[in-house]
DNA sequence: GTCTATATTTTGATAGAC
DNA sequence: GTCTATCAAAATATAGAC
């Protein structure tokens, strides 16, 4: 593991800020406080406050990207690949619980990359329907609006972020297998 | 139906702002020329922009109060206090959109309400999770993790403001029946 | 790499005319 | 009830010394 740039905890500083009261809620003060120097200082490693937005959201979004390419390729059926998509969650969340709040509430103070973050997101959704559609066609998962399965699904598994870190005596194997438990088979006895 | 009052027009255009970009993003000229008029005139009808949020928050959590007291008397078993929780969000979401974003992302700008919005969102939890634990206990849900289960239906449930206006096809009964089959039942078949 | 000083813009809010 | 004019504070960002 190389050490930690300055540039990176300025973002890794920043995230849990934005976590806290959003993005536009959050100074170039505050940061600058919370890192135990004077706002002007970080513009000696970002660009912007726009630039810090920018490296949380997209990162996250690109390994999300990545791993969804991943469930695609892993030859499971319908209800495998969505055990794979609820581990990826769990597990890109529990890594980066800042940052998942930016991506799931700040995204729309992008600029620059708006328009591309908006297009993985698309991507995303489409890959994540193109499953549920399939195991429907196959007779894996019921026969249900795969819309509203798919919000369901997502909604939760975005927000885990929000649980995650008040959880903490919860493995990680064991929560997505409670959520694979819950999300697919149903709380009904 | 009583006319609406300025003061109400603005709360209500101002919650559509809210949820475009988030309280602290909007400035009181933005919201001001989405009325039409200039930004001191605002302040004919409100005292501050706190005062808006206040206003937006505390109004929702509040019928999300009552609604979980009717639920808590309805003399139903648990399964059917569960859809009747699941009815009153869609109805309450497709009633206020705009205002459930605010409820659920701006919630920590509230400041003299703040501890006020705490305690209500603390006791509506708290009842949510005594019916699960009822139910589990009545053999009527599965012994999963109660605090999982809770997270997973409380969240979609939550978040259903951003995704209702897109889909106006759907009618809103067979919405909540949706939801009841899939968090519920599940999607397994 | 951090500082002080500062430029420029934008913010929430008020005063007072109409 | 809305306007123009304005204030005071706070915002992002830059320049230049150390």
């Amino acid at each position: 593991m190389k050490p930690e740039t300055r540039k990176e905890e300025i973002i890794r500083v920043a995230a849990k800020l934005f976590k806290e009261k959003g993005y536009s809620a959050v100074t170039m003060r505050d940061l600058a406080k919370a890192m135990g120097i004077k706002a002007a200082s970080l513009y000696n490693h970002i660009n912007s406050k726009q630039d810090i937005l920018n490296a949380i959201i997209i990162n996250l979004a690109e390994e999300f990207t990545a791993g969804m390419k991943l469930v695609q390729s892993s030859g499971e059926n319908c209800i495998g690949k969505l055990n794979r998509i609820i581990e990826l969650h769990v597990r890109i969340s529990s890594q980066n619980i800042y940052g998942m709040a930016s991506l799931n509430n700040d995204w729309m103070h992008l600029e620059e990359k708006l328009d591309y973050y908006q297009r993985l997101r698309i991507d995303y959704e489409d890959d994540f329907r193109a499953i549920l559609k399939q195991g429907i066609t196959s007779g894996e998962i019921v026969d249900v609006n795969p819309e509203v399965m798919m919000f369901s699904i997502l909604t939760t598994l975005r927000s885990l972020y929000l649980w995650i870190p008040k959880k903490e005596e919860l493995n990680l194997e064991e929560l997505s297998n409670t959520l694979n438990q819950i999300l697919i088979k149903g709380i009904n006895k």
